[in-house]
DNA sequence: TTTATTGGATGACACTGTCAACGACATGGA
DNA sequence: TCCATGTCGTTGACAGTGTCATCCAATAAA
């Protein structure tokens, strides 16, 4: 007889990705003025570190750059960031929030918080611990390749 | 000052799911003929659920009708499902695996363990109990919004 | 100066997820 | 029986995401 699978982190976490993307995209259309996750997260980027690079966010986040340099420009042409030329290096842009895009992305980080809320309701600190560092185990695992 | 954000199990999971689905969707690409991870989660279905219907897929995946419908067609056509008419409702079919889908898919399945393994690599086995616990009560969180 | 590298933009494509609409069949009630 | 309503499955359309390859301009290295 087949064994039934040893894949149950993979299927637990695939079914709470689901779940969670169909939340958080909830939240975007209804106060998120359409943005999408990823949009959010670059926006958010820059606002933890204003004057970064596309480059920098790339390196940071691991996705590709056409990902990235496609989002940066939507991010502009809506007016929610800013970019200036970098000084030191004529291919660079700085990048920054501008106040709407710092409006924003404070919204929407409290929708993200708000759902982390929900989610990890009913876990005591210290189970949220275990879980945060579980996580980063399995991270640490996958990470290189 | 403005906290630095309550949201570190979201990026846990964000981060852990983007390595994740590069890892699958390579393994996949060498030795799963070219499947995608949705096409493959649909094979195992009907695997280890001879004879049900798409609905039932459906029903049980969450999904929308209309991917899996797409997805069953695709695998129709590869030759790794086959499907007959069901005889008390004439609008179902009653959907199974062909030989060459249950082989194509007992590697991918040996593939997604492997994978497992090497995730939660260093995990005791009550340190992965624990995990796989955490998880599901994150999942009833968020299950019924 | 010539060459290699890097920041960034763009085109192309695949996978996923979602919504709307449709045809075919099923079922309940008038 | 006939009609309304609901369900199974199909198809079209579209948005978001992830990836690869290519190109330009500017910089750094030879």
């Amino acid at each position: 007889m087949t064994r039934p699978a040893h894949t149950d982190v993979l299927d637990r976490l695939h079914a709470l990705m689901h779940g969670l993307r169909r939340h958080l995209q909830e939240a975007m259309r209804q106060d998120g003025e359409g943005l999408g996750p990823m949009e959010v997260r670059c926006l958010a980027y820059f606002m933890r570190n204003d004057g970064h690079t596309q480059s920098d966010l790339v390196q940071h986040s691991g996705r590709d750059k056409a990902q990235i340099a496609r989002i940066v420009k939507a991010l502009h042409e809506r007016g929610l960031l800013q970019s200036s030329p970098d000084p030191e290096d004529g291919r660079s842009q700085r990048v920054s929030a501008t106040a709407a895009g710092q409006s924003l992305q404070r919204k929407m980080q409290q929708h993200r918080a708000r759902f982390e809320k929900t989610m990890t309701a009913g876990l005591s600190e210290s189970e949220r611990t275990t879980l945060l560092s579980l996580l980063d185990r399995l991270q640490d695992n996958v990470g290189e390749g």
